[in-house]
DNA sequence: GCTATTGTTCTGTTAAATAGAACTATGATT
DNA sequence: AATCATAGTTCTATTTAACAGAACAATAGC
């Protein structure tokens, strides 16, 4: 499969009708493409075309030999055009990972919108918290909290949010003792699944130019849910103490239905990236649902 | 239609499952390799090959790119195997120029001979006594008497005859004064058509140890035919002399039919030879061909 | 955290591609 | 038949690309 060089050439050199003809096109001097058809010939060990000064004539077997120059040339160019239009055409499979904190709110309305828009994108979300294997998954682009320490991977930041820690005002209400006494451990407490017993958060106070120090709470966690919003309608029913992403916080605040558990403090904001596996030059489809993202995110705000 | 070297070894990387893998295949550094792909890459400007150290996963742009290398290479194969094929398959057209003097008892013997051994041999034998455009014409072989003095044709030698003057015991018996006397231009004479009116032969000694010179006859032409046999039959009436290839004219002896006008003297020695535009290294049907030829004239003699 | 393996990047080196000139062959023109 | 313009071939010097090997980085298994 060597000598396709030697092949297109031989094309050329038919196509225009003579050696000189041939490398006026391909800007190569004729002594190179005579040389080329000469070694293709050797190669082959066969007379490909009968020649003189005037006049060129195939031999039997360089006419089927054209034929398939023909078919190779027609399938680099199709390969070529395919290729490109993959660079930019938003259509085709598109498999996201999200964590479930960001799938509601976020990811799924980004994609809900580009695939109205693009019909011919074949969404295919899946929602993994943890850290996952891209190549090995076949994932496009994956939402991720958090910068990764080390990797290939191009990341790119698409927005941010800050984690409130909230119960619903009858919880607050309840437990008003154990939260002036900061003894928070004695609180119910709403964690993921994936969470250990022992929960501990770290919050800064809101007006940071007082100077005051860092508030390091710890919680022993008795409700578990898998989703972000299990833990949201566990908090809602009044059952503890949960960790929730504002933008969750946020529409249950406004219906009174979560407060904030301490309302001078809050905690770091966290920092929402994009992962792929497509370098500096991304498909374009890649670019749109990383916009998508980003403008999800403003949206929301 | 470039970088179709970069397409094959694409290929390469795919079916061998890694980068370093289809290096050990092609013998190349996996740097090679690495560095083609990239090219590749940046030439395309996608994606392919998702890959880290451990795996590798196409890019959907990858799945129809390696899709068209692998037609790629099914082309290519097929094309080597048919050329391949083309230069050692007795078959398809083969087209030969042979002039009329050796056509019925040199050349068609021989290609009869030729095609009944290899039934897919597709002759077109072709009469033409004057030097022809091989390209022009698509002629495959020529046989041509005498050699061509300046030529990028391959010339091979296939056969030598000797032209006798000769007439029917008849006409010698009439004519005897005028031989005897040497005046030749007396006698009818049987022409070629494209011969003119003029003819003059120079005849050698047949023992030349005895220093005899050579004897120049000159006769004036009255009768003329196309083909060698129509002057054949002309002589065997008695219409005159005429001058026939050897071959022809021990038939007609034996039968005595014919009889040499001069029996001290002979003309030179013709060589025949087959041309072609095949080169050093022909296709087997055209050495065949002209082993037929060699074979056709040992057999006359 | 360590190690083996893979892929990438860098270097100098080697082989191939190339241009340009000199040469040869051809076919048209006269 | 001789001349001439043009195409193809061959030669040599040069530029370019391909290449190998080492150093480095990243990954996955242990």
């Amino acid at each position: 499969m060597d000598h396709l060089r030697h092949m297109a050439i031989f094309k050329h050199i038919v196509d225009n009708g003579s050696i000189s003809a041939a490398a006026d096109k391909l800007d190569l001097s004729k002594s190179v493409i005579s040389h080329h058809l000469k070694s293709l010939e050797q190669a082959l060990g066969v007379q490909l075309l009968h020649r003189t000064t005037r006049k060129q004539q195939l031999t039997p077997a360089g006419k089927d030999f054209y034929q398939r120059c023909n078919e190779l040339g027609a399938i680099s160019a199709i390969a070529w055009q395919q290729a490109r239009e993959a660079a930019d055409t938003l259509a085709g499979p598109l498999k996201i990972s999200s964590p479930h904190a960001l799938i509601d709110n976020i990811v799924t309305p980004a994609i809900s919108t580009l695939c109205i828009d693009n019909p011919m994108i074949r969404p295919h979300i899946q929602v993994q918290d943890r850290r996952v294997d891209l190549l090995g998954q076949d994932i496009d682009l994956a939402v991720r909290v958090g910068k990764l320490t080390s990797s290939n991977l191009m990341q790119r930041k698409v927005g941010e949010f800050r984690d409130v820690l909230c119960a619903s005002p009858v919880f607050i209400n309840c437990h008003r003792a154990q939260i002036n006494a900061k003894k928070f451990t004695e609180l119910d407490y709403i964690a993921n699944s994936w969470q250990g017993q022992k929960i501990q958060h770290q919050l800064q106070s809101k007006k940071p130019t007082k100077g005051q120090k860092n508030l390091i709470m710890q919680f022993n966690a008795n409700r578990y849910a898998d989703t972000s919003s299990a833990v949201l309608s566990l908090a809602k029913a009044g059952l503890g103490v949960a960790l929730l992403p504002d933008f969750m916080f946020e529409q249950a605040q406004q219906q009174q239905q979560l407060v904030e558990l301490i309302s001078s403090h809050q905690c770091e904001l966290n920092s929402v990236y994009a992962v792929h596996d497509f370098g500096r030059e991304q498909p374009l489809l890649i670019k749109r649902t990383i916009d998508a993202l980003i403008t999800s995110f403003q949206a929301r705000q």
